[in-house]
DNA sequence: CTAGGTGCAAATTATTTGCAACAGT
DNA sequence: ACTGTTGCAAATAATTTGCACCTAG
């Protein structure tokens, strides 16, 4: 499936700017910040235009932010069977390709008694990676 | 233990505006947002004073930034073997009483073969509550 | 054609930094 | 006293908003 055909299929027009976005996001196998989104991304693009884009590819769940150490990075929402290890040195991640929901889910759905549906979730860990720890 | 006590284990002193905002997280029983303490901390509370405090805390693990939604929460450090749901819609959080990392930890530790050791995870889940649901 | 997207300017808001005065131990 | 902390001003950086123009469908 290309990104045409996921953007259609979200009603949202399929753009030089997107598709570029997602590409450079595929391509990275890790979730990225804005600044490093600009610094991959054409010279061009737009400071204002990245922000907006974010947005609605959140909004319309093709990608997800996940939050490390003191910004927010974005990642494709396809693969969620993963989380990821980030360094508090160096900000380096590794994936794990683990997911956390899966044997939590029903104890969560138990436990979370005010609510009315359970949607997403995200789980970093955090640790010395082995360069930072020499 | 009191504040005074922890805050001097760690050669930290022992001020009324820091005494203060640790109550204040106690109190709260949910991570709190820099607005949101600025709110509920006495209006003489300087902003640039509270972005230190929180730092100084965070870096010596009294307390815990959480990222919820877009912006970052702070809580206490010291009881850990519980995560939260979050509303996507109004953005209320629940406290589950299980810790993602006692069950994965094994495993955990085994993936992150970049990692010279783990410190720390956050886990956050994200619904609809019941309210925002209707 | 026409609603959704983009680019630029400008307003807001958030965060950081420098420095002098102050307070805890 | 000595050193960490605070408060204020001011610099920077991050994010949002308005609006005219552009373009995918």
């Amino acid at each position: 499936m290309n990104w045409r055909d996921i953007l259609q299929k979200k009603n949202l027009r399929c753009t030089a700017g997107r598709t570029a976005l997602l590409s450079t996001l595929k391509a990275a196998r890790h979730p990225l910040s804005l600044q490093e989104l600009l610094q991959k991304l054409p010279p061009t693009t737009d400071r204002v235009t990245l922000y907006r884009s974010l947005e609605q590819l959140t909004k319309h769940q093709i990608i997800r932010p996940v939050r490390i150490g003191t910004g927010t990075r974005y990642e494709l929402r396809d693969e969620h069977d993963h989380h990821h290890v980030v360094c508090t040195g160096c900000g380096k991640t590794q994936d794990i390709s683990l997911c956390a929901m899966k044997s939590l889910e029903p104890a969560i759905r138990k436990a979370a008694t005010s609510f009315s549906h359970i949607s997403d979730h995200s789980f970093e860990v955090f640790g010395t990676c082995k360069r930072c720890a020499k």
